[in-house]
DNA sequence: ATGTGC
């Protein structure tokens, strides 16, 4: 059997891309990493190993802990982990949710090709700039009382629509239709609503971005046309989240957790793995708070979705719908959700944490908007700033391999701190123009150091393991245009 | 990720 030696960790090779931590004591089940060796190389350089063994020991946990292609290390819980817990005799866990609670990507087509956007690179990037806030703090489209802020946990898209930041069909192309079910809104604590209530549309810091870029592959054709997409269209990508709402909510709970099942905390490998017993007042609490934060993040990419149509509409002088700036769709990769999955032959009830890793449902799957129901779920992989990005389809193996997710990114291969070592962010900007004809624009310069293409693994490298498992397969290829970021 | 730790 070909083993793969991890600091102390024996991996063992199920067969290609599957890597296993065979059971042991306290483990609840085996641990999976979906990878390449190259990539597995990379992974076992930090402590993503031995968090998605700590995973393993979570009351309920079914099937594996699993750890996606682009996995690294995490609160607690690996970023690029998937673990699914049982909803009646299980837990739910806010590390394995991550602290940017519904952090996630939207695309959005355009009838534009590159050649009509070329020369016109720095106008589009300094208006985008100056109209989407971003960076650190407060600041955005909308200002809001706490009533207001409310309404958006409650609601989601369903208030931007009513509001005139949206149209219908930006509801049926968002996962859940922007509203995700049970969320409530006393569950989130003022100290949450209090920061979010002026951060409503606007980017953040770290590796949240919009970016233009245009189509430069479609792998397939028959999907690639039921997406709307063709090779040299432009198109819009936004990676944020729930900003400091998510991030307090995040806070509060695991703050709960300690205080109110300490019993569990004791008996778990790691303190950043709090979890709250499925059935218990918290459990519910917590979930009916992160389905509110989830809310606020789609409400945030819709507001900055729709204020991109309108800095377009400016730059180009036409209306959005004739540059047929519609959502392809958009798909969070830091939830957890109740889900039906079928385990050994039965029908269970699952708390599905997926913590930088994206929902990637097939064909045929009833979650999967009509547009797309015959070919699958879209997925859309950002990479870095440098490299591009990508958008799958859920694929045929995901139900059976990953309870129906893929890979979120590129991932990281350093800390941020490490990576402000190597880089300066004038000089990272600089070579992206003149090498790459790439227009960065950024907040800070830090945060263009910390986002270097080189501080990512190989995104080509991630979406190939996913295409090969056929849990998310490649559908089209982006390259960027402009950036614009914290 | 984040009013960059509570």
């Amino acid at each position: 059997m070909t083993t793969f030696d991890a600091d102390g960790v024996t991996l063992e090779r199920v067969r290609e891309y599957v890597w296993e931590i065979p059971q042991e004591e306290g483990m609840r089940v085996p641990a999976r990493i979906l990878a390449s060796e190259a990539l597995l190389e990379e992974i076992s350089e930090d402590k993503t190993i031995e968090q998605i063994k700590n995973t393993t020991h979570l009351p309920g946990i079914t099937n594996h802990a699993i750890c996606m292609p682009d996995g690294h290390q995490g609160y607690g819980f690996p970023v690029g982990g998937v673990g699914a817990l049982d909803a009646e005799d299980g837990c739910i866990s806010p590390g394995a949710v991550g602290y940017d609670i519904n952090c996630g990507v939207r695309m959005m087509r355009t009838n534009l090709t590159y050649d009509e956007v070329q020369g016109h690179e720095e106008e589009l990037v300094d208006s985008l700039f100056a109209n989407v806030p971003s960076g650190l703090g407060g600041g955005g489209i909308v200002e809001a009382g706490v009533d207001t802020v409310d309404e958006i946990l409650a609601r989601g898209v369903d208030w931007a629509l009513e509001h005139g930041h949206a149209v219908e069909e930006d509801l049926l192309h968002c996962e859940d239709e922007g509203m995700r079910e049970g969320a409530d809104p006393d569950k989130v604590s003022q100290k949450a609503k209090d920061r979010g209530k002026n951060q409503i549309g606007s980017l953040g810091s770290g590796n949240h971005f919009l970016e233009v870029q245009r189509v430069t592959d479609v792998f397939d054709d028959e999907v690639g046309a039921a997406f709307g997409l063709e090779e040299d269209q432009i198109v819009v990508l936004i990676h944020c989240g729930s900003r400091g709402l998510g991030h307090q909510t995040c806070n509060d709970y695991l703050r709960k957790i300690e205080q109110q099942h300490k019993g569990l905390l004791d008996r778990l490998p790691d303190k950043e793995l709090a979890a709250a017993p499925a059935g218990s007042q918290l459990a519910e609490d917590y979930y009916g708070a992160m389905n509110a934060a989830i809310n606020f993040a789609w409400v945030n990419r819709q507001l900055i979705m729709h204020r991109t149509r309108k800095v377009f509409e400016r730059v180009f002088d036409r209306s959005w719908e004739s540059m047929e700036m519609d959502l392809l769709y958009d798909v969070a990769h830091n939830i957890a959700k109740k889900e039906m999955h079928t385990v050994n032959g039965a029908e269970r009830e699952l708390y599905v944490h997926r913590k930088g890793a994206t929902r990637a449902f097939p064909a045929g799957h009833p979650e999967v908007p009509k547009a797309y129901r015959d070919v699958g779920q879209p997925v859309i992989i950002p990479g870095s700033m440098g490299a591009g990005s990508y958008v799958l389809r859920g694929g045929e193996n995901s139900m059976d391999l990953t309870f129906g997710s893929t890979a979120h990114g590129a991932g990281r291969l350093m800390s941020r701190t490490q990576a402000k070592n190597e880089y300066w962010g004038g000089d990272v900007q600089q070579e992206l123009e003149d090498q790459q004809q790439i227009y960065v624009k950024a907040q800070s310069g830090a945060t263009v150091a910390e986002e270097a293409p080189g501080v990512y693994k190989d995104v080509d490298e991630v979406v190939r393991v996913s295409d090969e498992l056929g849990i998310g397969d490649k559908v089209a290829r982006t390259f960027p245009v402009c950036n614009i970021k914290g």
